[in-house]
DNA sequence: ATCGTTGCTTACAACGTTGTACAAACCAGG
DNA sequence: CCTGGTTTGTACAACGTTGTAAGCAACGAT
């Protein structure tokens, strides 16, 4: 059922090496006996073995992309990207869930299938510098915003100055109180400590004090937090006029949660988040929110790992920065 | 930098066969053989080359899930799911995205990587029962809900009964102008057509007469198209006081429609959807929507996979059906 | 001592492909 | 017709692994 080179060889009366020849699109093959290779070919519906190709070449053609969780569409929609970027380069990708825990991070990151695929992409959330400069085995990218800088190439956006910003524009909003959701003390907290900071810098420009009471943690930054974390604040005495949740999904949840306090968005409370993710849009009250370039990071994740394999394998480390911008919605116009 | 079988072989000074005896887990190994040989294994930090397996042994350990988009909720849902029930029996899941077009879905069911993987999980929204049957050349099952009983594998939901359901559910509240968005006219439009089916069943049994101008069509079942489905009905004489989405996605573009247009939910217009995705738990108000288990759906996949792998490769093809339940929230209590 | 038996280990071939080296056929210029 | 170069095709080995068959001890039973 399943044919070989070497039938395909015997069909055409050739050697199994020029038919190889062919399929690779090797030049010196005279136009007669390329097309009785191409017809035997179509015969008996050829198509070459690729773990004995890349045994032989010592490539698989197979990128990985290793994300804590698919369902979160932040990591969705970044799939997404990055398979269509991939596919530009004709890789395949391999998508796989690490769970956000550090075992299957270390897994993902040693090599998911020994020798089953070239490269990785991979976004970590518990794996620190450290854990990553012993396992330098395999190519890589980092996407997100570790604070360290690591071995590896690393896709970022400016986390800081982002988090900096949309602050700002809710105290531009004449908000006085104005809340965080989403802090995390956490090692895996890296993008929580940035955003904090962020947040914290915008407060201090703007003259206003850091108040504790008005940062709420989120173990996760699912929907279910935000809620959680939006309540929270609102059982405190200072009842803020304004909040910066550390992602999207979050602010999707604190949104729910002052909906259920009968509290008016932005009225009463302007909300903001961060990500950009499709719910937002649709959302009632759609969602002002960081906007980050998620198209070119997964194109610059590509294009890293790309040059890390034809070129430089030994190049120091590179880091790029990703552009990214205000989307103004009804939550924080 | 990399070792092989042979390199540990040296070190521990046996045969590479008993190396690969010991990787293997064979028996009939003495038992300080197999610790001079483990500890060489640790010290070169030996990892099997899987092409090289996967050559010898003819299988890869990978299946692919391919569905038409990774960032619709659902199908980022599902394929959490089928991911984690893959891992239960050990394979690794190479998840690829058709863009649910003809040409795409025909390249992923003929083989994505040839002898890249062992079998395919497909989500078909192009292909037809015909198409399918020329690529029987990879043990196949199918997700969703194609009406034709094809040649391959089938795991699905009783799509014309959950429809009928919620149809009758919206009509139990006095709902009398019931309406419908997401109805297709091509054939990729299966799902829509099934779902229709219920709809129009639910009105019957209730004695209510079918009108065309509450059917409402979408190319797509995005957020913006259920939203411009809404405005649409919102147009056409006959004031709709429920609507029936065939997906989430649908229905919350719909609920941002009717906010927009100043329609309270559920008081002026109830509205339920499809899928159960996460958003519909937090969306103001929350989602009644059919709730098809995911999780099993992706289970039964997985084994009837195992299945065709293992014992009966030419059986005749099985068509399971998953379960699914009303998930009653506000938006249609 | 000899004979199986059992336990452990090994050499060899094979999976399907492609790189290398070379042979054969062809061509042009003297 | 020979020479030297190019084009076209071939044989062989190799990639790293595992299945097969067989080798070699050491053992108890004859």
């Amino acid at each position: 059922m399943r044919h070989r080179l070497k039938d395909v060889a015997e069909r055409a009366g050739v050697s199994v090496k020029t038919v190889s020849n062919v399929v690779n699109g090797y030049q010196h093959v005279r136009a007669d006996t390329r097309a009785r290779v191409e017809e035997a070919i179509a015969e008996l519906h050829y198509r070459p073995n690729l773990s004995a190709r890349n045994l032989r070449k010592g490539r698989t053609g197979v990128i990985a992309l290793a994300v804590p969780e698919l369902d979160i569409p932040y990591f969705a929609e970044l799939a997404r990207h990055v398979v269509d970027a991939a596919a530009e380069h004709g890789w395949t990708v391999l998508v796989d869930q690490t769970g956000g825990g550090p075992e299957q991070e270390r897994k993902a990151a040693s090599g998911i299938g020994d020798h089953m695929i070239d490269g990785l992409i991979l976004s970590p959330l518990a794996l620190t510098a450290d854990d990553l400069a012993g396992l330098a085995g395999l190519p890589m990218v980092l996407l997100g915003e570790r604070v360290d800088h690591g071995p590896a190439d690393h896709v970022m956006i400016d986390n800081v100055a982002a988090a900096r910003e949309v602050t700002a524009h809710l105290i531009g909003l004449g908000r006085r109180r104005v809340a965080a959701i989403g802090s995390q003390r956490t090692p895996e907290g890296a993008s929580a400590r940035l955003r904090l900071a962020g947040y914290t810098a915008a407060l201090a420009e703007a003259g206003l004090d850091y108040d504790d009471r008005l940062v709420a943690p989120a173990p996760a930054w699912h929907r279910a937090d935000g809620a959680a974390a939006m309540r929270h604040l609102l059982t405190t005495g200072v009842r803020p006029d304004a909040v910066f949740c550390f992602n999207d999904t979050l602010a999707l949840g604190a949104l729910r949660a002052l909906h259920e306090a009968g509290l008016r968005v932005p009225e009463d409370v302007a909300v903001a988040g961060f990500d950009d993710i499709e719910d937002g849009r649709f959302s009632i009250p759609t969602l002002s929110t960081v906007a980050p370039d998620k198209e070119r990071i997964a194109r610059l994740a590509v294009e890293l790992l790309a040059g890390r394999l034809t070129t430089d394998r030994e190049a120091p480390p590179r880091e790029l920065v990703a552009p990214y911008h205000l989307s103004l919605r009804e939550s924080a116009p």
